[in-house]
DNA sequence: ACAGTTTTAGTTCGATCGTTCTAGAATGCA
DNA sequence: TGCATTCTAGAACGATCGAACTAAAACTGT
């Protein structure tokens, strides 16, 4: 989606149009991203005025819509900008861990910004699947891919470590996936109630005790 | 906090203060509640306008500003009666059963709900808690002491299940409940974007198999 | 230098927001 | 029957919402 490959110097050359190019833009497209995603994120949708956007990101209200479009989809492209930011960049670093290390760092990443996180922001992804998702089909479905690269990530980790036998067999990869998807969901709506670090570490140690459980000899009854 | 016992027949005594008494209620409180909870349950806080509750209550605003405060005192009381009618009972109901069975009851009730819930509108308390509880002192509060209610039910349970032996003991009681806390949040959180049975199912099985774990005789390494 | 295009800044629009106010209607108690 | 009180209905309030409009300024390509 993004057009050029600026890298937050100057103020970027916008979209290459037509014939007599004009008048460039003056501000750096990922800086107002970032403040748009500082506003969005902390506020949600709903409670973010245009206004507030304009005070956050230092434009005009006719420059953000000039370049970004409605409120809808502007909160869009601020949304896309945190999850290249934030989760792709986490799945990224995590993805070439051991099976085992690569969830143990996911979660205590989560933790980690979970407690240090004291305007209680919370992910933004999870806000906004609570937030818009539900009454926007587009969002919903945007939300839920990303939902599913997480997924997929865990799976492809559980997978690996299955079948290195480093982590245990009792369960289907597929289901236990789902399982830390749905932990991880957990952690991000707690925190933002009750951040207390032994609230979300008595959350997320069974689900990584789940994953390194001996079968035991005797099974079955 | 309720002063009548108007059990939803006719117009409901009001409160009862000083002199004269004038004038009784047209509305039943109940009823009123019921319809108020339907439009933030729904559309979220922000999303409700004073309008939208008139119109699906029936009474004026004049009428919702003499009886319940202003909007943000008639959220909370509409969030109130809805933990009284959904959440405070279903705690009651399972708490009755045997270990297992109230846990498998549990999850089992908000597996149903949450796959019949064609409008995704979720669970208004996890909806209050991204809502405005991180914002709100005073609903962070409330919302959190829910949340201590659920949880206390979750290590009721384990601990009886764990005493009579037919629950895993290789947890703590106390973690095992912050788990299934966890992944409650994320069920509910997951089912508003996603809601697929193979999902939901996946989410909560393993947590439920982690209640059932046989220790295995030969422990650690 | 000129033409063409896009960005800026600020104003303005109609709609809607939460809330209050002005009436009048309805009731309990003296 | 009257008085006090509280209800109802609906209009109205100022504020703020998302969005559009009007010009002026800034830049590129010829």
């Amino acid at each position: 989606m993004q057009r050029d490959a600026n890298d937050g110097k100057m103020p970027a050359t916008g979209k290459a149009t037509g014939d007599g190019m004009a008048r460039p833009r003056e501000f750096d497209e990922r800086t107002v991203l970032d403040a748009a995603v500082q506003c969005f994120w902390s506020r949600g949708y709903g409670a973010t005025s245009v206004r507030d956007l304009m005070q956050s990101t230092g434009l005009t209200g006719a420059s953000l819509y000039n370049a970004f479009g409605d409120k809808r989809a502007f909160y869009q492209k601020a949304l896309d900008h945190y999850v290249d930011g934030s989760i792709s960049d986490r799945i990224r670093r995590c993805e070439q861990l051991p099976p085992r290390e690569a969830i143990g760092a996911f979660f205590a990443e989560i933790l980690k910004r979970s407690l240090e996180d004291r305007d209680r922001k919370g992910c933004m992804l999870v806000n906004a699947a609570l937030d818009l998702a539900p009454h926007d089909a587009e969002f919903r479905t945007a939300v839920a891919a990303v939902l599913g690269r997480i997924e997929d990530f865990f799976r492809r980790r559980i997978e690996a470590g299955q079948a290195e036998g480093t982590l245990a067999r009792s369960l289907p990869a597929r289901d236990l996936a789902r399982h830390l998807l749905g932990v991880l969901m957990g952690v991000r709506v707690l925190a933002r109630v009750r951040p207390e670090r032994a609230l979300l570490e008595g959350v997320i140690a069974p689900a990584l005790a789940l994953l390194d459980e001996q079968p035991g000899p005797e099974e079955g009854r």
